[in-house]
DNA sequence: GACTATATGTTAGGTAGCGCACGGAGCATC
DNA sequence: GATGCTCCGTGCGCTACCTAACATATAGTC
């Protein structure tokens, strides 16, 4: 579906709230890459010299184990963008990201993003201020592993995806949102069963549904609102500027699957 | 102990990192203050004004629930500093602060932080890379709560606590570390117990002596030692400067209990 | 239409941590 | 030295979640 259209460029928040002036300067260095669901962003050591903005695709963060269990540190969209640790420090190991919804993202080469950012405009003030709610999310994310049911950690879940996407269809396993939130399948299963038979979602076989929303907000916990609230405020902060015309010339890259063959420079 | 001792700017990395230069802008405008045990930081309106740079001081940054119940995000030592959000965006939320280990800190007006913060020289990249920092030890905080148990969570509490203390030894009752942990206070009299009978540590009636630091790593998680590598490399990329001298003018506030009469302008 | 892989349902048993309650031991105050 | 308070030990029932194994249903493939 979204592989017919094309995604523009101002379709992700943070690259719409730059002035024409800055526009214009980076651009010409976007490009556009597919993010096929389950796939690795920063995986592969060539990815490491880029800043990603997605435009209709959702990412979620994920903190890793030794043992390979992970758990979700916060989900992004097309509000933000992956690389913050890239200007916070020079060397840093960035956060894996795991494709949870798939389409596409433009991404920047990251000396190009520093090179902005040193000139302390528009762009450093807005990659800041999401670093902001970026921090919100993985605290209130903490506190909430701590101190709630998986079952309210799902709907929490559930609500963050679809306020970033246009649908409220994601089409994810039990088993792949176990993976996510780092607990077993079965709990997941549990839970959505739960939340179905309450007519708050239907699902099956990897597609899930969010047929009532407030069902859903009534039995999450207040993460969710905290959360949204930063976003939303995150959201008003972004001035809307006219279009910078030349996005159609921007050239489509692939990104490979783990294991792969297909490397990108 | 450390009230007949007044503690120097300089015990403060971030602080002693700063060149010269910065050091004659902003030291005259530091203020001493007392961080009492149990001390509530950024849960008054008057400290809103202030970031502060602990010297000999152990604070927790807390993440609250509506029910009161928290959890610890990160813990801040002599290695960085209070009020990060203060320069990530323009108004927020500052995350309370909770003094885990009684000492002193200097504090700056947000303010003078932030014209020097605008000057984008080392004050601001100190602070972003103080930043980063402070992502690594939430976002393990968080992988951490899900997957291990209370008594591997206390062995990197503790482990984590006393490399930002030049002692061994934290004065704190169990139930203040389950408030600051987000657990009971049995689960931690139970997990503390097994530490003593393992002669990892000591402990008598709010004073916990680490005994033997091997043993206490030998059964904490990795999520200590990632922490603690976050750490060793903001200590290495910290640059020391000659010390700037007129730092024995500077006056000492004290900052009030919650429920007490002194407000702080 | 048979086969296979994938996705979900279900069950049984184990355990970590919780809420609650109570008891004892150290320390201070008068 | 009696009282009272803080700090810690301990036991019990309960629940959520886990490990593990197996059953079933759906979609895709040949």
């Amino acid at each position: 579906m979204t592989d017919i259209l094309k995604p523009k460029p101002q379709h992700n928040h943070i690259l719409a709230a730059l002035t024409p002036d800055v526009q214009r300067r980076l651009f010409p260095h976007l490009e556009l890459v597919p993010l096929p669901l389950r796939a690795s962003i920063y995986d592969r050591k060539s990815e490491l010299e880029y800043v990603y903005f997605p435009t209709d695709s959702l990412v979620s963060l994920q903190c890793q184990l030794q043992d390979g269990s992970s758990t979700a540190l916060s989900v992004v969209g097309n509000e933000g963008l992956l690389g913050i640790n890239f200007f916070l420090t020079e060397v840093c190991e960035p956060t894996r990201g795991l494709v949870q919804s798939p389409g596409y993202a433009y991404r920047l080469p990251r000396r190009r993003v520093r090179e902005e950012f040193d000139r302390h405009c528009e762009l450093m003030l807005l990659m800041l201020r999401y670093t902001q709610t970026i921090i919100t999310q993985v605290s209130q994310n903490a506190i909430c592993i701590r101190h709630h049911s998986i079952k309210q950690q799902l709907c929490r879940w559930l609500l963050i995806s679809t306020d970033r996407l246009s649908h409220p269809r994601l089409k994810m396993t039990h088993e792949f949102i176990g993976v996510m939130l780092g607990v077993r399948r079965e709990s997941i299963s549990e839970a959505a069963s739960n939340l179905q038979q309450l007519g708050a979602i239907t699902y099956s076989r990897g597609l899930i549904e969010v047929v009532d929303r407030t069902k859903l907000e009534a039995m999450a916990c207040e993460c969710y609102f905290v959360v949204k609230k930063e976003a939303d405020l995150l959201l008003a902060y972004l001035p809307q500027h006219q279009v910078f015309p030349d996005t159609d010339a921007i050239p489509v890259h692939h990104l490979g699957q783990a294991g792969d063959s297909t490397v990108i420079q």
